[in-house]
DNA sequence: CTGTTAGCGCCTTCAG
DNA sequence: CTGAAGGCGCTAACAG
């Protein structure tokens, strides 16, 4: 229609200078009429690359994800950080999260990086997406070793180190740390809290017993009965809460059985400050930085995709955030 | 590494008959130990089909929908419902809600459908699209004109009017209708909303009056803000909220100042249930079935990909659930 | 400045 | 049963 070759075409389409201004106009203009735009599938095929990030979660997992409270925050500052520098999300999951099924799903995607959301460290899967040169990062520590630093987190241990000793601080013993587990198995970050919960009792002469590790999944479905369950037979002065999902649920449990916050139990949640704010009683909290660690997420990624050299800052210390629902215990 | 030419490996690799076994083998075996995995994108470029479907936003609108309670409950249902039948869901946000910034990010997109999650009505888009036979379905009512049936959501019409007509039946006469808008201009689904409890009135023979209806942000950093705005010259007997932040908001306002539900003021929200369970009091609201409606919208989606014809059945009419914040005035 | 050529990796003919 | 050839849409390199 604008009577040239399609290379003369593809240089329009690409802002090429070598391309005289009359000439240029016409095929703009023929582009226009015709609505013509280029083959995003061709382009993919052509350079080897796709503009895409793939988010991988594994199926078994994925409630567990987007019922986080901090998933929103999370799923709105990867997107933005993303789409701001050109790329595009791609929700990728894979069956279960063995290394070898990630492996398998990442590998036949169309995508030049991957995002891993996975529940548990996962070294094996580290090694062979290095062995075929894929750039991912992790959404948390995934390995033991030093030279492992493509995930961007909150320092976990930091979060229940403080958490326990402030309410230690406060003449607490009787303190329980709940967290979510899955098939038993504690996700990473409960693993990481935990010692730092434990360092704190330590530091503080208490000894730790098994009974302070309380398992109550996290699905909005299954939490407030697990915490019905346990309150039928334990009273403790203090709870530390690792999932937002069930700290709500202990806040309503509370609520429908009269149990005062923070006069008859003080309670320590973990997650985004946003959520909390909009918690009654307004939960004392680790604030962990969702879009600080989403957009190191992003950012990272992006650097290993073009071959920069990244930046190594993967942790960022959460923040005690103490509202009404701690106190002395007299 | 199996002696064989590029034709036989991709014979084996689509299960074709014509292949001996023992070759077959051979391929196989160079497969695995060469962890060879056919390029996807040379595959989307040779069928002219991706697998994917994306998922539309307007960057304007992107955290409406994503601090939108029923945000989790949409994206769990969307993309296992796509991952189920091996597609793969990408975000992509086009820079407003205008048809043709929405049009143009899509036509640039390697995607098979659409999923067009817009604030508005957007007849203008649907034409554009089916002009140039793009698949897509709306995450509700896009038009007026009957033939367009191409979207899925719970009937707001109804939800409106059996709200309104739940508390107009308990005595509720003084009645303020809460509605996000953005920019001074209402979503559509509230629009909807809003004629049912105007019907509701009429029925019961209270004149409407524009002081009714309450614009506060459904933003959780404006909402508890816009509450407090409102209630500090204000004294309805009874709420109706469409937003379900603005409903925690308004629940946060009335504990922080000592006002009872259901016996100061009664409330109802709107949205899922899941949402609400989680709240205290336990809020009396219309249920909307999100996992029905994002089903059916991939549903429908594959079908228009796969050009089979599609089942009409774009509404679903909500529940009124019957909790604890609504109260007979006396 | 513009046209011609070739090739990205895959799959589907068509030949043998 | 297997190999050879061609083309999907695009762009970079080369020629003019």
């Amino acid at each position: 229609m604008a009577n040239v070759t399609p290379s003369t075409v593809s240089r329009v389409m690409n802002d090429s200078k070598l391309v005289k201004p009359r000439t240029r106009q016409r095929v703009l203009e023929a582009v226009q009429s015709l609505g013509y735009v280029p083959s995003k599938a061709a382009r993919m095929f052509k350079y080897g690359k796709s503009r895409i990030i793939g988010l991988v979660v594994s199926a078994q997992h994925i409630s567990e994800l987007i019922f986080n409270a901090g998933f929103q925050a999370q799923f709105k500052a990867l997107t933005e950080k993303a789409h701001g520098v050109g790329y595009n999300i791609l929700i990728i999951t894979s069956a279960d999260a063995h290394a070898e099924s990630y492996f398998g799903v990442i590998k036949s995607q169309a995508a030049d990086g991957f995002i891993i959301m996975s529940p548990y460290a996962n070294e094996a899967l580290a090694s062979m997406l290095d062995d075929s040169g894929i750039p991912y990062i992790f959404n948390m520590k995934y390995s033991d070793r030093p030279e492992d630093v493509y995930f961007a987190s909150s320092d976990d241990f930091e979060g229940g180190y403080i958490a326990a000793g402030h309410l230690l601080g406060l003449n607490h013993t009787d303190i329980r740390f709940i967290v979510g587990s899955v098939k038993g198995r504690l996700v990473s970050f409960n693993n990481e809290r935990m010692r730092g919960f434990m360092q704190a009792l330590s530091e503080y002469g208490i000894p730790f017993k098994e009974e302070m590790i309380v398992r109550i999944p996290g699905q909005p479905e299954e939490s407030y009965d697990g915490i019905a369950r346990f309150f039928r037979s334990e009273k403790p002065t203090a709870l530390m809460i690792s999932n937002e999902i069930t700290a709500a649920a202990a806040l309503n449990y509370f609520y429908d059985h009269g149990i005062r916050v923070p006069r008859d139990i003080s309670v320590v949640g973990f997650g985004p400050s946003e959520y909390y704010r909009g918690l009654r009683p307004h939960l004392t909290h680790m604030n962990a930085d969702i879009a600080w660690s989403s957009g190191r997420i992003v950012e990272m990624l992006l650097q290993r995709i073009e071959g920069e050299p990244i930046g190594i800052e993967p942790f960022k210390k959460p923040e005690l955030v103490i509202r009404d629902s701690t106190a002395r215990l007299e």
